[in-house]
DNA sequence: TTGTAGGCGTTATCAA
DNA sequence: TTGATAACGCCTACAA
């Protein structure tokens, strides 16, 4: 069938022990020998067994990741960024990504972080869309399973992690939208649960609250992230008896949502309402209008998430165990920039 | 370390051959002990070591994937959904999904292909962005390794496959931008050893030839697929003597960035040029203005693909190895629709 | 119905 | 420097 360490040895008469210690580099092999397996080794058209020397090893070389899928085809190019991140990386560092899809918090998603734990199927996991009390978290670290993930749950977990200054991003927002002069400002956030959420939300009440605006409770709405949820919370929003005039989304799909509701609303977007994310996905450029939002190199941080993994499961000291991200505003014609 | 049926049988006093086919379901057992051995599995949180069961049956219950990036940090939707549904259904067939990235017709590439397949690291693999004469496709034939893909190469090899009518697309398109007037069309494609640049450009002139319009050679420019190569084609196309009043691109992602052109140009999208993609990525319907495009059903696409893949590795009959999807118009404003 | 034993391909230990 | 051999955890033919 394929070609196994076994039929090198056969073809240069040797032990299948000291082909495989010629292949792996170790010292106590003569150079010569080293040589002849090495080019038989390439001539056959000889790889390892990936299954054979993980179970030897007792470890897989391969990094797992789940992606929180909301509803099916739901579509962010977040994630496309985010996992082409995640291979550019994984592969500079010798792993391969292991990629599944489960709605986040369901059942399907506990069975397959067991089955890949508890089967050594990965050595390691990279986590995000955490929870400000995130069950994987602690189960990883129970199963002393290394992960290292984007943002930092408060289950008092010390893991390897890129964290993104949520607050001060909003804080930040929230002054430009105020600069120019849009004073009813509303938020359509994601799930109650999501640490973004939560300090995303913070921020937007912090940045009220600094320049002592009123804060409608009616203002702040619920979303899911995705453009649908955007679009409905906004139809709400506009038909308030007061609506706001600028409205603030935790995601930029979910402000592409709130730009297709306000353009059905005949609204002049960056005139009569202000509309802005969170991400900086590159689509955010060519919308209706074009977006402002918050960027945060999504890319980069899924490399240094791997690569942060990458360490914890080689066992090498980590210097920083958090890196702190400052996203930076982008202002587009969206907020009358 | 991990549980294993070791470790069940131990503690029942069985033999490890009991455990292991009481939890395979065989026949041969009775049903008290299976029932002990089930409820110990569940409360010990045992779950197979991978590693031995593939390297014993000699499978890995693995698909693969490899995305084809461009440049580094080259976002697109079309991606996120492709994998999205890939990981969805792969899922639902019991296997798990293995993602690497890799400049397509590169050495990188070559060797994860060759790693996977000789290492029996997964038991058949998707492509996608397929060549006129694809060496994939040449070297998974010779290696009796099982795989599907998105089009349809000219090796003469015969795999399961959806095929997009990508030139009937481009046909209507051609004849969409017509009936609204412009009739100076010029198409942005991508790299020419791509399946579907081929058929596109074939339905784009194809399109003009029964017109019985003008084709100027100037009118056909080469991008890369990105947004950043549409900008820089459409660039040139607007510099030139008689620069178009259309411009067709061979996808979404290049599309945008002709729209990002025009607009700078300071023209009226929709009325003084139309701009058109292929894909129907989400964000299509945000753009500035919103994009007209060939809408093909990406994620289910993809969870075809995988179907049939798996459908392919168990062995089993498959009716029809070829799906043919007629992608339809989406009529928007970016062609005065 | 259950247990024994051999082997999947690799690596690591020990001897030669 | 090299070879024989024993695992890694699981599955399955065969024996009991």
């Amino acid at each position: 069938m394929s070609i196994t360490i076994r039929d090198i040895a056969q073809k240069l008469n040797l032990s299948i022990a000291a082909v495989s210690r010629a292949l792996d580099g170790y010292a106590d092999i003569s150079p010569e020998t080293r040589e002849r397996v090495i080019r038989a080794a390439e001539e056959m058209g000889y790889a390892p067994n990936r299954a054979a020397r993980q179970l030897r090893r007792q470890k897989s070389d391969t990094i797992g990741y789940i992606m929180p899928v909301y509803s099916p085809r739901f579509a962010d190019s977040y994630y496309s960024e985010f996992i082409e991140g995640m291979g550019d990386e994984s592969a500079k560092q010798g792993f391969d990504l292991l990629i599944s899809t489960a709605p986040p918090q369901s059942k399907t998603e506990q069975q397959i972080y067991h089955q890949w734990v508890q089967g050594n199927k990965v050595d390691g996991l990279v986590l995000n869309r955490i929870c400000v009390h995130d069950w994987r978290v602690q189960y990883l670290r129970d199963q002393h399973k290394p992960f290292s993930g984007l943002e930092h749950s408060l289950d008092g977990v010390d893991y390897p992690r890129v964290e993104v200054d949520n607050f001060n991003g909003f804080v930040k927002l929230v002054e430009h939208v105020l600069q120019y002069g849009f004073e009813r400002i509303a938020y359509i956030g994601g799930p109650g649960v999501l640490k973004i959420q939560a300090d995303r939300l913070a921020g937007y009440q912090a940045g009220l609250a600094a320049a002592g605006m009123f804060q409608a409770p009616d203002y702040v709405c619920a979303g899911d992230l995705t453009s649908e949820g955007g679009y409905a919370a906004t139809q709400v929003l506009l038909s308030l008896p007061k609506p706001p005039n600028a409205i603030l989304c935790v995601n930029d799909q979910t402000a592409f949502g709130a730009l297709h509701a306000a353009n059905e609303a005949d609204l002049r977007i960056g005139e009569q309402i202000a509309i802005a994310g969170f991400d900086g996905v590159r689509d955010a450029r060519y919308s209706n209008p074009p977006l402002t939002t918050v960027d945060q190199p999504v890319y980069e941080i899924a490399r240094k998430l791997v690569q942060m993994l990458a360490v914890e499961i080689r066992g090498e000291p980590m210097p920083e165990r958090s890196v702190l991200i400052e996203p930076k505003l982008l202002l587009r014609a969206s907020t009358g920039a």
